[in-house]
DNA sequence: TTGTAAGCGTTATCAT
DNA sequence: ATGATAACGCTTACAA
């Protein structure tokens, strides 16, 4: 693993008795390359040696790493974790390492991390943006080098791909159903809006249904929901609580849900875990998939990866569901 | 960052006028072994050319890596991305960064992760284990290879350093808490305790306290807590409930707080997050802290890492607290 | 089917 | 204070 004494291509070929090209021929899997017997040689050797590859002196000789970068917003969140797990998966299956470099929700952190970047020699990046332009970026995409956005989009005159969610849609369509329901009002609860896409998106689609509607920006670190409960209007029956974010909706769940005994729902939101079912089990939330998010991003990055020459502009849209 | 043209150590030493020897004094901060005029005409050339250097060739000659191999349990826990990032903050200031690898709580995800490492050439590893016993981490010592345990302990003939929590004595304390308010019967509710070294001195503190105790496992998958309910004597006033993990605590506090409309909390647990404050908002848990955990590990590794002659044997165990 | 050898980008030893 | 140069472990023409 490290140490000293490890085995090399060398040991490697002085022991099966062949030169170090057959051996590196053979670690490529060129079998057809080679006689059944010198394979047959060179598999034992490796056992008996207990070889592995020296991995830097082969990215040294192919100029390339096979370590992908990943930089989400904060690992703490289900979400993250979870489309983490997805490009994972499908990255291993390609002989792909994800690297976690975690942005801390912080702006100053992401920057250094973006900075930091260039002296490991990533094979691409994945990439959760807090803020909505970045120069840094557009300078990868001219060298094209490959980047994959997932969950929000940012602006580039570069074309860079996405792996995003139906937000305005899923949302727009949740809305009509509450419309339909005789909601009139929508309070939405979020954290500063700023110019992240996603939840301008998940905005508009609101205000594609509704034309009475309060919005009220807020920072969630602490367990401020007593507060929150005066101003939310929540005993106006015409009035529906959405909540932009897993974190928040449950704050108000579960301040909130024992003043309900009617059967209607008049608080929903986007959820990422299973928390919220558990809070009010008869209440219809929006739920992303943030694993397959992943496994899409992780699958274009794989084809530019392989394909340097030019760069994909996919625009992967995983659908979102209310239920 | 990729891509072709990246500048080298030869088009600074070009540029600059000197040998490719000096520049790499340069990159390695021997500043007193050139003039400052050297020092200045590289530190133009480097800006210029934006030049960075190529780490795989830095490991190549150096033997090894920056990468320090980090397996979790399960990154959807926010203990786990917790002292992940708590491990992440300390390396950095060292230059290394951590490669997270996740078992996804699957002994057979394990065993390949912990058989894949050796391909590439980690630094060091800090490991969750699933199981409490391991060849591969036996061998791994034997050749001096830094080692350290997070959170649960396993058998070995060979020194490994571990963090951990104190997990007997905080339960104790919280056992003696509850005994002394009159309860004489634990429920506990766990998942499958197996040989995990958390689960079984968490019980054993349970114990030297309560003679009368009920131990069921179980797994968690789906949110069976309605069947749950009838066996875990709730409305027993001498029978306190006690989850191992939060995730099993979330369930039954959202299934049983309604029940309880007296002041006497009757259910505890390990917990991670706010979550189950929220849900009973009186209610007194064991915290522990992850965040130090990751942090007091990456310590331990670093030092590892930089005297690889005689690798540390220490013990660190961050305290736990009911609150 | 197999071998020879140049080269990947650094570092470190030994000169000067 | 600086420079030549041999290594580090591997891949890949090009030869044989």
């Amino acid at each position: 693993m490290d140490k000293h004494k490890r085995a090399t291509i060398k040991d490697v070929a002085k022991k099966s008795d062949v030169s170090t090209a057959t051996i590196s021929r053979y670690l490529n899997g060129k079998f057809n390359e080679m006689s059944k017997q010198t394979a047959k040689k060179i598999e034992i050797a490796i056992r008996e040696l207990d070889y592995t590859r020296n991995s830097a002196a082969v990215q040294l000789v192919n100029r390339k790493s096979n370590l992908v970068a990943v930089i989400v917003d904060n690992i703490d969140e289900y979400f993250a974790a979870e489309y983490f797990k997805g490009i994972v998966s499908i990255l291993s299956t390609h002989g792909l390492v994800g690297v976690l470099f975690d942005s801390n929700s912080d702006v100053n952190t992401e920057k250094k991390l973006l900075d930091s970047l260039e002296s490991h020699h990533f094979a691409g990046l994945i990439f959760q943006p807090l803020l909505n332009q970045y120069d840094v970026i557009d300078k990868l995409r001219e060298n094209n080098f490959p980047v994959v956005l997932i969950d929000r989009l940012i602006k580039s005159p570069m074309p860079i791909s996405s792996v995003t969610t139906n937000n305005f849609q899923v949302t727009k369509e949740t809305m009509d159903i509450f419309y339909s329901k005789g909601f009139r009002k929508v309070t939405v609860i979020t954290e500063r809006i700023g110019n992240m896409s996603t939840r301008i998106e998940r905005i508009a689609g609101i205000k594609s249904v509704f034309e009475n509607t309060n919005i009220i920006e807020h920072n969630f670190d602490h367990m401020e929901a007593n507060n929150l409960c005066q101003v939310i209007d929540i005993d106006n029956p015409n009035n529906l609580v959405f909540a932009l974010k897993e974190k928040i909706l449950i704050q108000i769940l579960s301040k909130l849900n024992w003043k309900n005994e009617s059967n209607i729902q008049n608080i929903t939101g986007f959820i990422d875990t299973v928390v919220p079912k558990y809070l009010a089990p008869h209440y219809k939330f929006i739920q992303q998939s943030p694993f397959y998010m992943g496994a899409a991003a992780a699958e274009i990055i794989i084809k530019d990866i392989s394909n340097q020459q030019e760069l994909s502009d996919s625009h992967v849209v995983i659908q979102s569901e209310f239920k």
